[in-house]
DNA sequence: TCTGGGGTCCTAGGACCC
DNA sequence: TCTGGGGTCCTAGGACCC
């Protein structure tokens, strides 16, 4: 019998400033998205005051003066640092982990007798050696371990920070299967959910006793796997390896938005070096390479530029991959528009070292494969852009707004925390 | 000449998650 | 003054071909 918990940073990002900020404890905090566009955590006090979590900030900023909430910008290298430091600690408490989000994981408990005991010894550890307060949620697979933390969270009287299914009797998990809206389960979001309470299917358990083939037939693989989980029945292994990704984006809203195609080029070039970097830590070599720019999507006549810039080989190399976007930015790019938003997409993401046997194309130049491998090693020891592409310096002008951020406490000496 | 079934490949858009 | 995140995967539907 397999048994997974989910663990979860409590509300993470809020929690991760407030290590720093002691001050802060027991006050309402938000953390904005990348560009300060949108509300991306909120401290338990924040939330309280019934603000719209992914919503536009400028539609709550009114709130958050009133309220004297304090306002920080995404700070990803902490939030980043703070995540590694959780997940080593998480770790040594169980045999298999997989790291799901920068905030969460699946441990594997199967064969733990004292679950309860591990779950509560696990959550103390963390909070007395990083400050971040945890949740953990216990199931027999992965969409009831998820279900779990969010009783753990939630739901009065299971709310003390862990939960696991095997507390209760059949019956008493499918009464409180009967409480947790459809829409609560990991997997059904709100289009979906909307469809789901059409056919009176308006909670956990009514998905969990649905017809698998009539769900399957109706929506998909994925919904008939849900409903399989639901039930107990563990489809989703833990997977403990770094996900190889089919596809890698990397694109960023502007700061202040330009028209100019040089700071484009700019943007585009980081964007490629950010996702090359990626794809060579996961060993795999791109075909090809989508280039976007687009203006707003909230004005009318709005410009959205895409085209895809097939190589003859595939690649992993910074140079080829840049050159073969900037080709594809030039394609698309007209004169005139303000743009909000530039990214790449690396498609056709193949193992690098079973390189298709391509009796025309020129083998790679081990030359190349040597700069690359220093640049990363480089960026790594030293931090990230230290060596760039000349594009990328020809101008800043792209860079996102964070008008609020906090120090680097942990990542960068300057802003050590010294405590007095 | 025109129609058309069925497969493959590709892509834009949808849905979801954090 | 004006403001609206980033990333991944899935799939329906179009284009093309036999």
């Amino acid at each position: 019998m397999t048994t997974y918990a989910l663990v979860d940073g409590n509300n993470f990002y809020a929690s991760c400033e407030r290590v720093f900020r002691p001050d802060l404890e027991g006050r309402p905090i938000v953390v904005l998205s990348n560009n300060d566009g949108c509300v991306v955590a909120a401290s338990a006090e924040a939330k309280a005051l019934n603000l719209k979590m992914f919503g536009p900030f400028f539609e709550i900023a009114g709130l958050c003066r009133q309220h004297g909430v304090t306002v920080f910008s995404s700070n990803y290298t902490l939030y980043g640092d703070m995540s590694r430091r959780m997940m080593a600690i998480l770790a040594e408490h169980a045999p298999g982990q997989e790291v799901y989000s920068i905030d969460e994981c699946f441990l594997d408990l199967s064969g733990v007798s004292d679950i309860e005991t591990l779950a509560r010894r696990m959550r103390d550890d963390v909070r007395r050696r990083i400050g971040i307060p945890v949740s953990v949620g216990v199931g027999p697979s992965k969409t009831l371990a998820k279900l779990a933390n969010h009783v753990s969270k939630r739901v009065p009287g299971w709310d003390s920070g862990v939960f696991d299914w095997s507390w209760l009797s059949e019956a008493e998990r499918d009464a409180l299967l009967g409480q947790l809206a459809v829409g609560k389960i990991w997997g059904v979001g709100r289009k979906l959910a909307a469809q789901l309470e059409k056919m009176e299917i308006d909670t956990a358990l009514k998905l969990k006793r649905a017809d698998p083939r009539a769900i399957r037939r109706q929506f998909s693989v994925m919904l008939e796997r849900t409903v399989a989980e639901l039930n107990g029945v563990n489809c989703l292994e833990l997977d403990d390896a770094e996900p190889e990704r089919q596809q890698i984006i990397a694109s960023r809203s502007f700061g202040e938005k330009p028209r100019d195609f040089n700071v484009l080029a700019a943007a585009i070039s980081h964007h490629i070096s950010t996702a090359a970097e990626k794809l060579r830590k996961q060993r795999g070599a791109a075909r090809l390479v989508g280039v976007s720019i687009r203006t707003s999507p909230f004005i009318d006549d709005g410009y959205h530029g895409y085209t895809v810039v097939p190589l003859a080989q595939a690649s992993d190399d910074t140079l080829t991959l840049a050159q073969a976007a900037l080709a594809g930015l030039r394609d698309i790019y007209r004169r005139g528009p303000l743009y909000q938003k530039a990214g790449v997409i690396l498609m056709e993401i193949s193992p690098r070292d079973v390189s298709q046997a391509d009796l025309f194309a020129a083998p790679p130049d081990p030359r190349r494969q040597r700069l690359m491998q220093t640049m990363d090693a480089i960026n790594r020891e030293f931090g990230r852009g230290r060596v760039k592409l000349a594009a990328e310096a020809l101008t800043n002008n792209w860079e996102m707004r964070q008008d609020q951020r906090s120090p680097c406490y942990t990542t960068r000496l300057q802003d050590l925390l010294i405590v007095k």
